[in-house]
DNA sequence: GCGATAATGTACGAAACAGTTAGTTTGTCA
DNA sequence: TGACAAACTAACTGTTTCGTACATTATCGC
């Protein structure tokens, strides 16, 4: 997990010539074909032997870093977690109206999950399996906590200003918009074959984009 | 050369009750058998030994009736979506107000998927292997047409009375609405875990309901 | 009551797969 | 430079698991 030996010593060695062992290197290359896999084929689906091929290493080195399957599974789903909050706590939304600001986080949660559709897939895959391994996650723990600030700040003004009304719970609402983000990605395969509308064509994509937004909007107004 | 074995081993039907054929039923039973098993486990993490054991017959008979693991699936996933559009269109709405209507549809939709949680899994799998397996069903094709008519209609006239506001697509409004209700049962296990929200409690449940029909009814009203 | 066929039981083969053994190469620092 | 640890490789193993071969039993039309 660090960037540094287990034992900090000096390092001697700071011209840095050019080094084949890159530890950190060949984790990140694992990982990143680990997310591929498991998002494409599910925990029980997805082969060690597959991503190792996927990798610049060897199946060994799986093991080596990450002990086990369901260890590397667990890694690559921290990793998806991790990478969608740091990009929800990346919005500007002081300088924004609440409604513009509500429409503003409803807007980048739907395109964040269009632009990775491999979270929902490892997110699906996770309450498949009951949520087990994530309860197992110290990491996570630190994440939640934060994770519906930025809504609450923006609904709390919203009803101080007068735009939304009062009464609403901020989880309830970050619940709908989850959910209305997440079904497009989660579902569009059965949906797009049960009702003949295709859930990758930029319009259709538009249109809900602009769906969810007034859905959301129009819960929280007076 | 002898037509026989030289010692013919006539297996005789120790201490069993004579056999019973009953195809349809042991056709159900594996099936029965089978939606469990696929539901929590997946499609590869679903074992067919382990289906087998849960039936009163043997391995031999799913291979017999179903011809293969995959077989066997889309059989499950078939089944699950007759039930649900079953169950819709058992719902007689033409006695109620447009506004009512559509809180019946949508409350009825929350509490199938609340009481059907093995059909939002059967469906999560099938998303996790891009719908493959129901694109390949001649089924599935009857199924759909009729799935919406009966909201299509609730909104017509609730349009005609002045209740809803014009110009919105029937099939966007079934998406919200499954988006809703299929999140509390898809996502119930990594959502209570990081925001420490026990997803059934009875309470958070009713909670979910009201603010799922109002989010549907908030958006349709003019 | 007989022959055809549908239904079922038992045991096993072959392949796939997670994880390991046994060893080699590379980098660091005394 | 040499000792030691970290990083890495290739081939192997034991088990799991889907699927099948072969044998047997029940049902039904005639």
């Amino acid at each position: 997990m660090s960037l540094q030996p287990a034992t900090p010593r000096r390092r001697r060695n700071l011209g840095r010539p050019p080094r084949t062992n890159d530890p950190e290197k060949t984790r990140q290359d694992i990982v990143a074909a680990a997310t591929g896999e498991f998002a494409a084929k599910g925990l029980s689906g997805a082969r060690i032997d597959e991503i190792a091929d996927r990798t610049r290493t060897s199946k060994r080195m799986i093991y080596y870093y990450f002990g086990s399957k369901e260890g590397l599974y667990l890694k690559v789903l921290e990793e998806a977690y991790a990478h969608i909050r740091h990009t929800e706590s990346a919005l500007d939304l002081e300088r924004l109206s609440p409604a513009d600001g509500l429409a503003q986080i409803v807007r980048s949660t739907f395109d964040y999950h269009l632009a990775h559709p491999d979270f929902a897939r490892l997110v699906m895959t996770e309450n498949i399996h009951e949520g087990k391994y994530l309860a197992k996650s110290k990491m996570i723990q630190r994440l939640n906590v934060t994770a519906i600030d930025a809504l609450r700040g923006i609904y709390e003004r919203g009803v101080r200003s007068g735009a939304f009304r009062e009464g609403l719970d901020p989880l309830d609402l970050h619940m709908s918009i989850s959910a209305l983000c997440f079904f497009n990605v989660s579902n569009r395969f059965t949906f797009s074959t049960i009702f003949k509308r295709d859930m990758s064509s930029p319009a259709v994509l538009a249109a809900r984009r602009r769906i969810t937004i007034e859905t959301i909007l129009r819960y929280v107004s007076r």
